[in-house]
DNA sequence: CTAATTCCTCAAGTACACTTGAGATCAAGA
DNA sequence: TCTTGATCTCAAGTGTACTTGAGGAATTAG
C-alpha cells in the first residue's frame, strides 16, 4: 500500500534517484511499474536501502550486500525472520572488520612505545593476520 | 644503506612493483634513482609501505594516508618521534571508525529484536550520525 | 660477453560505485 | 488543457585505485 514513486524515495533514504536505479541494476530493489511505466516502491523498500547505505557506508561492497539482501523475498514485506537473519549474518562481518581494526590500532600502539626502530619486532611491518592467505598482492585484504 | 629496488620492495612488502609506482605518484615514497635511472628505495619505505596497506586496507582513502605521511621527512629516515605522531593521529580515526561500526552493530542488534516491524522506531531507519551533516547524499558517510 | 631479468616511461585499460546528459514520455497543478 | 516537473532509457563520464601493455634501456647470472 501508498506505493512511492523513486523521487519520493530518493527524498526518504537521502539517496540520489541515479543510485537507486542503479542499485536495481544489481538487485537490490525490484520495484513494479505503473501503467505509464513509471517505478512503484513499497516501504519496504527504504528499510532495504536504509540498510545498503549503513552496510555500503562502512566500507562493503555493493556485492557483498546484494548477496545479503537476495535472501529477502522480492516483492512481498519481508517478515520479522528476514530481516532478523540478514542482521546476524551481516553482524558476524561487522565484528569481525572492528576486530581487525582493533587489532591495527593495538599495532600503532605498540608502534608509539616502540618507536618503530626495529624492523624485526614491529608488528606494523609484519601484519601477517590482516594480509590476505594467498600469496602478495594487496587484494582484499579486510575480506571477510 | 643497503638500498632496494623496486621489485625487493614488492617482495618485501607483497605490494605489485606497478602499486609502488603509483603511490609514487601520490608521494608516499620518493625515491632516489641510480645511474641508470632506477628507483632506490631505503628501509624505512618498507615500513612506509606497510602503514599504507594497513590503513588502505581497513578502507581509508590514499588521500588520506598521504596527508598523514606527509609528515614524514622524505629522504632521511623517520624517527621515532615522527612515526609515534602519525600512529597517534591515525589511532584517532581508527577509533572513530570502531565507534561508528559498533554503533551500526548495536542497532542491527535492535533490529534483530524489534524485527524491523515499526518505520518509526527502528534506528537502523534514521542512522542520523551515520549520515553526513550537510544534506542527502550517500557521500562520505564515514569521512571522520 | 651474452642472455635473461628487471626496470624505465607513458598511455590505456579495469573494476567499483555512481553521476550526467540527451532525447522523449508521463503526471499533476493552475 | 496546458505546461511544468518528474520519470523513462541508454550511453557516456567521473573518481579512486590500481593493472596491463608497448617499446626500450639497465642489471645481473652464467
Amino acid at each position: 500500500m501508498a506505493d512511492l514513486s523513486i523521487g519520493d524515495l530518493a527524498a526518504r533514504t537521502g539517496l540520489a534517484v541515479s543510485a537507486i536505479r542503479f542499485y536495481e541494476t544489481h538487485g537490490i530493489v525490484q520495484p513494479l511499474r505503473n501503467a505509464g511505466g513509471h517505478r512503484r516502491y513499497g516501504r519496504a523498500d527504504i528499510r532495504r536501502l536504509s540498510f545498503v547505505m549503513a552496510a555500503t557506508g562502512m566500507g562493503f561492497s555493493l556485492a557483498d550486500v546484494a548477496a545479503h539482501m537476495a535472501h529477502l523475498p522480492a516483492h512481498k514485506a519481508p517478515t520479522k525472520a528476514d530481516w532478523s537473519r540478514i542482521s546476524r549474518n551481516f553482524r558476524g562481518q561487522i565484528d569481525a572488520r572492528i576486530a581487525t581494526l582493533e587489532r591495527l590500532r593495538d599495532r600503532l600502539d605498540g608502534c608509539i612505545g616502540c618507536g618503530c626502530l626495529s624492523l624485526k619486532s614491529c608488528r606494523l611491518h609484519n601484519p601477517a593476520d590482516i594480509m590476505a592467505k594467498d600469496g602478495p598482492g594487496p587484494r582484499k585484504l579486510i575480506a571477510d
